[in-house]
DNA sequence: ATGAAAGCGCTAACAG
DNA sequence: CTGTTAGCGCTTTCAT
């Protein structure tokens, strides 16, 4: 009853004065330094035992004021409303939580000014760590974290000329495997579609695709798109350019949402999957297991790379690895093959 | 230079001291009260264009440790990696942060106990709100929420019992609709596939496709699946309903993740659609508009719903409304008509 | 019109 | 082993 009753915030002071002893010995008590305090037994009992009764708490904002850390981890994702973000984000949560910490995340739309705007919110809320999929541009402000001591993961894509902790794919062989299994097809007229950007993980792409097509001695068709969230904006572009270039056996999408929205101008523009055009894209996604014919893709390790991405953060805030520079993390993606990109199928 | 130079974070007091004024100057003037205050424009001027100069920015963990405001709003969702709360999620995400807000979010599995945490949680880092799609379960601590004043805006679903606002579609009206869609095309062994559950807008479902069911005549037929993140145990009993009850003409599923899951299933079996089974699915997707053939989709009004629940809150937090006692707004959803469900179209 | 000072709740250095 | 005390940076009452 009586714990129901304690609604009012109870506080430190509050415990102390109930009990009879110090604001301190309360304080080392619930940190845990009972023990190296050398607290009689009996104490501690008597605390951890009121505590539990009248469901004390900490408060928080207090502690992050007092010593800077806030048990809180910003995650910061090109849109949260992409698949592929969405669900490294739910896995990232996960964890952090199991692990006491708690995640603020936002969109940054690749954009380095909002992005800017952002970090520096948290660097005032004292966010204790950083998992970012960086905007080009924003290298000073990342170098700028790191001289701060503040944990930074890099994840999806790095900045050259910054060292941090990073966890990538193998994107660059991702895609020239996906090429190269085009070609063994005996596909000859391939193009590929992505979007504008100067990001790692998307020049690295675009290098595996030329870098398989000149093993072929193909020529090679990139159409860039603006990046973009609005769907329309993609889709408009991706129909002129297939209506353009009729002669192509076989397309390459370079994300997944280029891949959804190609998909859809596929759909509408009534071109047949495989035998008009073979279609294989980054990224796999329900609706590419799911369409007719299904489609072929390059799998990122969605778990593995939340995983290695919160256990380098978590490792780097229990300080333990302080001695650490840096470490890069490189994981291999699976290409699905499917029934849009077999010739054989037909 | 000087500017550059200030990296030690600079306080109030050290503003004070600088310009010769008192910290309570300083912060009148930061607080824009400075007329209010009758502070000399002198005086005012001198102290922004110094805050100006060196870039000052208040500690927000110590306003809100003083102020109990944190500017910060919980939104708590079933699952953020999927497409419909994290669509919802973004657009409310951009316009907290353009009205000075940040989110702070995560998934509630539908789990009343971590839910439960994660409220108490929040409630310690002081949130000034929450926007909540809420399980079953949690009607006391909403309730004690309210309790405290702390604007609650609940959406996608209503608690019994609890009077707060909310922002809702017309569930029942929808799967009605859809419904009388269907045995309008002469389709009569119509299955609803849903998840297990007892929340409002599940019920409201179900009673949709029931009362249209009854007006015609036929018999209902519903699979109800345990609720689940992992597709592999909503596929497992779609594919033994779908096998054991062969003499079905159509089929409704209930959310977009059933929908998704269940098309899967259909297209594993190679059940032909609309011929086999027609498919009609809650939520418009992606995945639906792609289908070969399309899928018939409930399409929610996304940006409405955000538009609404953020509009809601601000409202609430600009404390403007205390009379309004509570709100709910209901929105309309549009049945997006497709291949999958057309007898003609055969 | 401005300033001194208390205090939000906590931690930790420093005494005893 | 335990208590006193000084802040963390800010807001706000009360005095001047």
């Amino acid at each position: 009853m009586i714990i129901k009753q304690q609604l009012k915030k109870i506080s430190i002071a509050d415990i102390a004065r109930e009990l009879h002893v110090s604001k301190t010995t309360v304080s080392f008590i619930l940190n845990g330094r009972a023990e190296e305090k050398r607290i009689g037994r009996e104490v501690v009992e008597r605390v951890q035992k009121f505590i539990e009764e009248v469901g004390y708490r900490p408060n928080p904002l207090a502690q992050s004021l007092r010593t800077g850390k806030s048990n809180i981890i910003a995650l910061m994702v090109e849109d949260i409303s992409n698949p592929f973000f969405a669900s490294i984000a739910r896995l990232i949560e996960d964890r952090a939580y199991k692990n006491g910490y708690k995640i603020i995340y936002c969109s940054t739309d690749n954009d380095p000014a909002k992005t800017r705007d952002l970090i520096s919110m948290f660097r005032e809320r004292h966010v204790d760590g950083y998992i970012i999929a960086p905007p080009e541009g924003i290298e000073d402000e990342i170098s700028a974290l790191m001289k701060a001591k503040m944990p930074v993961v890099l994840f999806d894509r790095h900045l050259n000329d910054v060292k941090t902790d990073l966890v990538e794919i193998d994107n660059m062989f991702s895609t020239y495997n996906a090429t190269k299994h085009l070609t063994e097809q005996g596909f000859k007229k391939i193009a590929y579609v992505t979007f504008s950007s100067n990001q790692s993980q998307m020049l690295a792409r675009l290098d595996g695709y030329n870098k398989a097509l000149e093993e072929s001695g193909y020529k090679p068709f990139v159409k860039e798109i603006a990046f973009n969230q609005n769907d329309d904006l993609i889709i408009g572009p991706i129909t002129a350019f297939l209506k353009k270039n009729k002669n192509l056996d076989a397309v390459f999408f370079g994300t997944n949402h280029v891949g959804t929205c190609g998909l859809q101008v596929i759909t509408d523009l009534g071109i047949q999957v495989p035998s008009d055009l073979a279609v294989v894209s980054f990224d796999d996604y329900n609706v590419f297991k799911m369409h007719s014919p299904p489609v072929t893709a390059i799998s990122q390790p969605i778990e593995a790379i939340a995983d290695n991405v919160i256990t380098v953060l978590l490792n780097r805030l229990n300080t333990s690895s302080q001695h650490i520079s840096s470490q890069s993390i490189v994981l291999k993606t699976d290409l699905h093959i499917r029934g849009s990109s077999l010739r054989a199928a037909q």
